[in-house]
RNA sequence: GGAGAGGUGACCGAGUGGUCGAAGGUGCAUGACUGGAAAUCAUGUGUACCCGUAAGGGUACCGCGGGUUCGAAUCCCGCCCACUCCGCCA
């Protein structure tokens, strides 16, 4: 969420910031600026009004103690008015005051001024490649293919279960995955100074607008409700399935303020994330791409306001760390303001390279969100003992998504029999160094 | 599912319808004491918003929302949340 002070005096330094993500994006503050300023005025008038009835209201306290009733009496009647007259600016602030939040709410972030131009995904600037690009002297096969032929992947049985965009693992595509949520767990705990996290998996509409996914994106999650009995609201005890352990994560400091000197606060979770997906109807069907259940491992870290910058690049190392360890083929591509997600003023893709297809799949987003979801969440930090509370930065990033990572071993590390040659990272958590055709399912 | 007791400041915890932003304590800060520290003593310590260049002034906030009242942390109603015991359950 935007500083709505900010927003009124520098309205049109705030309009051109978001107007380098769109132009509905900069439109969003018109409304935003008008409620702010209306409130801000009906704010002097009422709180005049309060001041005036708390001065009356201390005579009277004089007043009820003195034997003269009939004074009382009269300026208890008098107050009628002015009391009433309070309780209908106040009603009419609150109103306002809700129509402020709910509109800034729907705002979404200002890109950060290093961020490059651009209208869209095509003006996303490659940073850097790293590992290398695998040479293939066969046709490298779909990762459904390969998963398919080794009997790791089952896409009918999952869908007898549950659907489209869902998937069985079996035998070692089972293992392989738990493998890759250890392996990753382990590198960001052991050596990147991460504190593991096991979070709750559902999470309450709060935490959602906490991190930004509510109000907005409500469409792409998965809802839950609770056995009601007939009559009684159903939204009462409602819970979302988490999209990315971003949610519960970041919202565990929600309404907090941390101390300074404990900054930066770094943890890394696993969870599984869910989505409904809702509107990318026939992207990627076929796979592991895009399902409605993944696992990831997520990090993020609680940071004061001047390490932000910084804070992204090394964040960013940490999950290009497990596709380097991992001896995967990716590159390093930086968000234009279009293409940056509502809450992120900054952002780095981590792309891996799926050599069936021929091109790069994201499988991290790494993005560093300023105080915007700080201010959502009310998570603030103390520099100094005695000294004002200030939001914090968050940032997060995908480190990484497990199951855009297995898809990734199966292509890369693909064979011509039909076989796949596990990094050697892997090995001690696999106990095995390759899937084999008809042993690797059972 | 049954029964019960609660939600007050960074934290713990008192609170009679008016002088309560709220006792007391902890923690923290500053000063005194000390060779230094501990202990002790003194003083100071909430958040947000509005006006103001500032100094400063004002308003709101005792889970949330409504009601009663000239006036509500305190009384009434609804909701939310968390806790205890029993039962059930992995």
């Amino acid at each position: 969420m935007l500083d709505a002070r900010q927003v009124l005096t520098d309205l049109e330094g705030v309009r051109a910031a978001l107007g380098r993500r769109s132009a509905e994006a900069a439109r969003s503050l018109d409304a935003v600026a008008e409620a702010a300023e209306a409130r801000r005025r009906l704010v002097g008038e009422t709180e005049r009004l309060q001041a005036e009835r708390n001065q009356a209201n201390q005579e009277m306290s004089a007043l009820a103690r003195s034997p003269d009733r009939a004074a009382f009496e009269a300026r208890r009647e008098a107050l009628k008015g002015l009391s009433e007259r309070v309780k209908v600016l106040e009603t009419e602030l609150a109103e306002l005051e809700a129509r402020v939040e709910g509109l800034l709410l729907a705002v979404p972030n200002v890109p950060h001024e290093s961020v490059p131009a651009g209208h869209g995904e095509e003006d996303n600037v490659v940073v850097r490649t790293g590992g290398e690009r695998p040479a293939f002297d066969f046709e490298p096969a779909a990762h459904f293919d390969v998963g398919v032929r080794l009997g790791i992947l089952d896409f009918e049985r999952a869908a007898k279960l549950s659907g489209a965009r869902f998937t069985v693992l079996w035998g070692l595509g089972a293992r392989l995955e738990r493998a890759l949520v250890s392996f990753m767990l382990d590198l960001h705990v052991r050596e990147h100074g991460y504190t593991e996290v096991y979070p709750p998996f559902l999470v309450r509409a709060e935490a959602l607008r906490g991190t930004g996914q509510l109000p907005k994106f409500e469409a792409d999650l998965f809802k839950t409700h609770r056995h009601v009995e007939p009559g009684a609201d159903p939204e009462s005890g409602a819970l979302y399935l988490v999209p990315t352990a971003e949610v519960p994560v970041t919202n565990l400091h929600a309404d907090e303020i941390l101390d300074g000197a404990a900054l930066p606060l770094a943890y890394a979770a696993y969870t599984p994330c869910f989505r409904s997906e809702a509107g990318a109807h026939g992207r990627d069907v076929r796979g592991l791409i895009r399902q409605h259940q993944f696992d990831k491992v997520e990090i993020v870290r609680f940071v004061s306001p001047e390490h932000g910058a910084a804070e992204l690049e090394r964040l960013t190392a940490h999950a290009e760390a497990v596709l380097q360890r991992l001896g995967l083929h990716y590159r390093v591509s930086e968000l234009c303001a279009a293409d940056l997600g509502g809450s992120s003023q900054k952002t780095y893709d981590l792309e891996v390279w799926l050599p069936s297809q021929g091109v790069y799949r994201e499988i991290s987003s790494c993005s560093w969100f300023g105080d915007y979801q700080a201010r959502r969440a009310a998570i603030r930090y103390r520099p100094e003992p005695k000294a004002k509370p200030r939001l914090v930065h968050t940032l997060n990033g995908s480190g990484l998504a497990v199951g855009r990572t297995l898809v990734a071993i199966l292509e890369q590390c693909q064979r011509a029999d039909g076989s796949v040659e596990l990094p050697a990272a892997l090995h001690p958590y696999m106990g095995v160094e390759r899937l084999v055709p008809g042993a690797a399912g059972r």
